[in-house]
DNA sequence: ATCAAAGTTCGACGGATCTCGTACCATGGG
DNA sequence: CCCATGGTACGAGATCCGTCGAACTTTGAT
């Protein structure tokens, strides 16, 4: 079987990570996606006009920098947005974002 | 006479940009002084560990992102966090940032 | 057992970024 | 006027980052 996917702890989270990985318009784009489906979506579903291993990689980065947690469901990966530890950390931060004009 | 130091206007200013802008720990650091300063200061007078071009490289990073303005005075240049600007866009985002623990 | 679908891994390429040193400019004090 | 101070401009080097294609893995369906 597969080892688990990582994810930082929430104490491990760095606010560098974390704006570094909303400050790219692909990321950004999948963020408030997620933040509109609570109950998690695989980001493949979503046209944003990048390959498969590019795709791979931004949600690596955001999963890695502790945006959002990633679980395996059959052959695909469900993302949900890490609100509660990101709330907790910066208040304010994700809903600020998230409130940005498009 | 130098021709006055060009900022976005807050229309102008977009998310990427700012959460780019914050994402570096140089900048981060420097904002988080700004931030304990509300009448502004010259940024030379922190010790930051760079040398004086890459501190101008930094504060024109955030100068064009739209998070700090700088105004001349005498041959200092003074800066000051945008926070109106960025409060009405982006409402808990800069709060949510500073709140990060050290 | 075979196959298709969804993701991952790896290596590569090009462009952006951070850093610096050197040379330069503007302001204000003597 | 001279010059020290604070900052800028420019170019260069090293690294990082976003992107892709090709090959591979894993899961579930037939």
């Amino acid at each position: 079987m597969a080892s688990p996917i990582p994810h930082p702890e929430r104490e491990e989270i760095r606010v560098e990570a974390v704006l570094h990985a909303l400050a790219d318009p692909v990321r950004l784009r999948i963020v408030r996606e997620l933040a509109a489906h609570e109950e998690g979506l695989s980001c493949g579903v979503l046209d944003l006009g990048i390959t498969a291993s590019t795709l791979t990689h931004h949600v690596r980065t955001l999963r890695e920098a502790g945006v959002v947690r990633v679980r395996p469901r059959g052959t695909s990966r469900i993302s949900t947005l890490r609100r509660a530890d990101l709330d907790a950390l910066y208040p304010g931060l994700l809903d600020g974002v998230l409130a940005a004009r498009r």
